[in-house]
RNA sequence: GGCGACGUAGCCAAGUGGUAAGGCAGUGGUCUGCAAAACCAUUAUUCAGCGGUUCAAAUCCGCUCGUCGCCU
């Protein structure tokens, strides 16, 4: 049951790396060296009129070099993995067509995972039965949701915590949409096979001291909150882009939108805009270090890094 | 110079004789269609320092240092 997709067998790079990092420069000589375009691998470039606190690369750059899913979709849309694979693997596809080699840039694992690993079938949850999970937490408290997933998935049950409401309410949603539980799909996706979808794919990590990365997140923040961006966030306000838009929940924006309408000064947000990026930066690295396999380079040498794609690429083409 | 208050983790703090709450920050972790999301775990052999009283002191006493306030 799970999406059959024949793997790609044509080399593909990744760059990733937690966030204010670097990546998009480096991807940027990547690409001019080693003719490549690249796809933004960001659950936030997908969306259009979102450039400054997105950090998103400049138009003049995007002449330079080709990029791919940035400015896709409105603010209001709803972005995910599945959708990601599904273009993605048209990107890799289209550029490796015209003699190109897909760079894969970003920080956003969970949709580099699911590229790789692949995702089961196609669940089809209808929005009525999401709201009715949703309506039903609400009513009658996690504690009774944790306890119906115990009854009717209890592997997935002792796995998600009872705190973890996202995951509970994906668990139910899962079992009352297909009527097999969560844990079974997983385990019958791991059953089919557990071959890549990406066959020649090499993952570069750009890394750097902790502390160095602090202050980077701190500049970056800095220079972001500036009346630019203010307008950024008034123009997303003013296209009807409410509070509950992902674009307005994200960091930077949501920071900014508490500025806008006046409930933070701006150096409280900020303070809170930097202590939210080194947050979100950590838990990338987490993630990359437990999901994959990387061959990390410190941003003080990035020419091994380089170095490395030569080697690769000789190898695999 | 005199008087008074205060000094507990990186920060904010609770605790007035019975063996150091809590919050924030930090760090580590979880993660299969919201991921810039959601969630979990964890941080003081010691309370400014030294000495004393006591079976027992962050708590009481003395001195020293530091901070703040008031007076001169």
């Amino acid at each position: 049951m799970m999406i059959i997709a024949e793997p790609i067998t044509t080399p593909v790079l990744v760059l990733v790396g937690p966030t204010a990092i670097g990546k998009t420069d480096l991807s940027l000589r990547i690409a001019a060296e080693f003719g490549c375009e690249i796809i933004s691998m960001d659950s936030m470039q997908v969306y259009r009129y979102m450039d400054i606190g997105t950090a998103k690369v400049s138009k003049a750059e995007r002449q330079q070099v080709a990029h791919h899913l940035i400015d896709i979709i409105d603010p209001d849309e709803q972005y995910d993995s599945a959708r990601f694979v599904h273009d993605a693997r048209n990107a890799i596809n289209m550029i490796t067509s015209r003699g190109k080699i897909p760079l894969i840039t970003g920080g956003t694992g969970l949709y580099l995972h699911a590229l790789i690993n692949g995702l089961f079938d196609e669940l089809n949850v209808k929005d009525e039965e999401r709201e009715v999970l949703r309506s039903r937490l609400i009513n009658e408290g996690r504690e009774a949701l944790h306890q119906e997933l115990l009854q009717v998935d209890p592997d997935s049950g002792r796995r998600i915590h009872k705190n973890d409401t996202q995951r509970l309410l994906r668990g139910l949603e899962i079992y009352y949409s297909t009527g097999i539980p969560w844990s079974e799909h997983l385990q019958k996706q791991a059953q089919a096979g557990q071959r890549s979808l990406l066959t020649k794919v090499l993952n570069l990590g750009l890394t750097c001291d902790r502390k160095l990365l602090h202050n980077r997140i701190k500049a970056r923040s800095v220079s972001i909150m500036q009346v630019e961006f203010k307008h950024e966030v008034e123009g997303l306000l003013e296209r009807g882009y409410s509070q509950d838009a992902p674009s307005m929940r994200s960091i930077g924006y949501r920071h900014m939108h508490a500025c806008v309408t006046g409930h933070w000064d701006l150096e409280t947000a900020t303070d809170a805009l930097i202590k939210d990026t080194k947050r979100y930066a950590k838990r990338q690295m987490t993630w990359f270090r437990q999901h994959l396999e990387v061959r990390w380079h410190d941003i003080q040498c990035t020419d091994k890094a380089l170095a490395d794609i030569t080697t690769f690429l000789q190898a695999e083409q």
